[in-house]
DNA sequence: TTGAAAGCGCTAACAA
DNA sequence: TTGTTAGCGCTTTCAA
């Protein structure tokens, strides 16, 4: 070892006194080598801090035991539960997750797809069902095994790991629909490349025709998933010529920015306006009033893809599954119209 | 190129009739090679859908242009918005970002550190100044550059991107006392390996010092960095025997949970009880009431910290920076008392 | 401006 | 259980 470069397993393994064979095995399957041979190469380990070369590694291998997951944003609380739950999971199985996220700009997504191939990524996780051609294809190319999570697509036959945002939807809007409204207005989130929104607005529709109702476009405001986006729903929908009783946030930051714009506006909530929102984040039940949302399984979503991931890498028997559970959780937010 | 297997350069170069060595340079370096062969590789490139082998490149060029940046949690929105400057930049400078979080288990750092230098980054980042020797020590055995974010530390001389959290609380406290509170308490984070809990405390005490006050050692309540945090703490709070007029909180979520808990136990705010947060986060401004917090250069760091590393690694002239500027905002969470 | 060729540090197949 | 060795796919001299 040439001083002022890093050591090498070459340099382990002379100062073990062994092959670089041994050594590389003493560090990948040790059970493979005589215990006074692990023994010697783990004393020379440290005794140059020598740290594996993971690109050498990757090269020789194929592998990087590493897999990427691609997310529309960072900013969103749910996806940083699920995401810890995720990389938790697979640190338990034996891999790294790397995670990146495209904003909800989904052209971005093939880009970074492309930057996770080049890094030699074992598998990828997505989010949501919808994603460009070119995405699959290129997945397809290099073989790389998939998971979606949160969307489930029981149209065509991808993997998933997920609940029906239909459903969630067409919940909650029944419960407002229970609690006696019938002036609604939607914020869903944007729908352009998200099945998730289309399933929500859909959901709600479909809920709302049960009672002979329907969504107005006008009341259909699509807005970014952020406190930010809550906040021009609002004024958009106090700036219209008939206010609804009701807004139904896509998501919990959007029902939060929207009651913090309905104080800002003297309108107050739940008296005048009931917001709901959905996802159940931990700050749904600690502002005034407390949120109306929908309960979804982060956690779970995390956790199970991660198996499902991994089974697909090592190809273990597949773990089939069925969507999560959802379900709405009353609080303050949600006004009863009598 | 074997059907089923990812395409090389090679198969490019062959496919474009040049050479490995010309296809790598149309690549890396399209500046030296003519024209006319730049256009053949490309155009072999896309007809091949090939995709550079990053391991094969970090193992002969010995670079990665990744940096790595490892963070005590990804919950809390400020390091959200500055990872997200923090990662454009870097990307405007050629460099890819790889995030980590040790969930505030600093102990935890040296492991995640290690994983990035096997992994060949190029440089890393840190958040605060204080580090176990051993990190310190790995960095150094593998020259890797390093800039540690968000705290200065005028004491040694490291590349830091950051400000004085000591001046931070010291205004904080400032105001606090200019509002006429005596009774103070103070749940700045948790003071285990983290120098800028410590700043905190001492800035505080220092302000008070100036008034003639000190702060009651049962009135510094040390508590994790979340909603759930400052619920505890308002809970320990209220659980004493005498109660402060004001809770100074180390940053806006553990201040917004104890609003929250506040609210839940019918104490108001700032009624009975003041509460201050730090940081300014986008949150701070849309709860009830709106949080009076100190304002910290978060884009800014990330943006510094980026060109920082990146002059470290390519030796360009030092940018020396000087400790960035905060300023406590005013709103509604923060009494005058009278 | 290009081609030829020598590695980068490791894994894995093979033989012993 | 171990040692030997042939690559993994690329960058980067070096010479032409």
């Amino acid at each position: 070892m040439t001083p002022g470069s890093r050591p090498t397993l070459e340099d382990v393994a002379r100062l073990a006194g062994v092959s670089l064979g041994s050594a590389s095995r003493a560090l990948s399957v040790p059970e493979q080598v005589k215990p006074s041979t692990l023994e010697r190469v783990i004393r020379a380990v440290d005794q140059l801090g020598y740290v594996r070369n993971g690109p050498a590694r990757a090269l020789a291998s194929r592998r990087t035991r590493t897999i990427a997951a691609i997310y529309p944003s960072l900013d969103n609380p749910i996806f940083a539960v699920s995401i810890q739950s995720l990389q938790r999971t697979l640190w338990d199985l034996g891999y790294q997750l790397l995670v990146a996220s495209h904003d909800y700009r989904p052209e971005r997504e093939f880009d970074l797809l492309r930057s996770f191939v080049e890094r030699g990524v074992d598998a990828v996780v997505l989010v949501g069902t919808d994603h460009d051609d070119a995405v699959f294809e290129l997945l397809g190319q290099y073989h790389l095994p998939y998971v979606q999570t949160w969307s489930v697509d029981e149209a065509n036959r991808r993997p998933c790991v997920g609940f029906s945002y239909h459903d969630a939807a067409f919940k909650m809007a029944q419960a407002v629909l229970e609690h006696g409204h019938t002036e609604i207005a939607i914020c869903p989130g944007q729908s352009y490349r998200n099945e998730r929104v289309r399933a929500r607005i859909a959901g709600t529709q479909a809920a709302l025709q049960g009672a002979g109702l329907t969504l107005r476009p006008e009341w259909i405001i699509e807005q970014p998933f952020t406190l930010e986006g809550g906040r021009q729903a609002v004024r958009q929908v106090l700036g219209g010529p008939s206010r609804p009783t009701v807004l139904i946030c896509g998501n919990d930051l959007i029902a939060i920015g929207a009651m913090s714009e309905c104080r800002e506006q003297g309108v107050v909530v739940p008296g005048e306006l009931s917001i709901t929102g959905s996802d159940d984040i931990e700050l749904a039940s600690m502002v005034e009033p407390k949120l109306t949302t929908v309960h979804v399984p982060k956690v779970e979503i995390g956790s199970l893809a991660a198996h499902r991931i991994v089974s697909l890498i090592e190809g273990s028997p597949a773990v089939e599954g069925s969507p999560l559970s959802t379900s709405v959780v009353l609080r303050d937010s949600l006004k009863r119209i009598t």
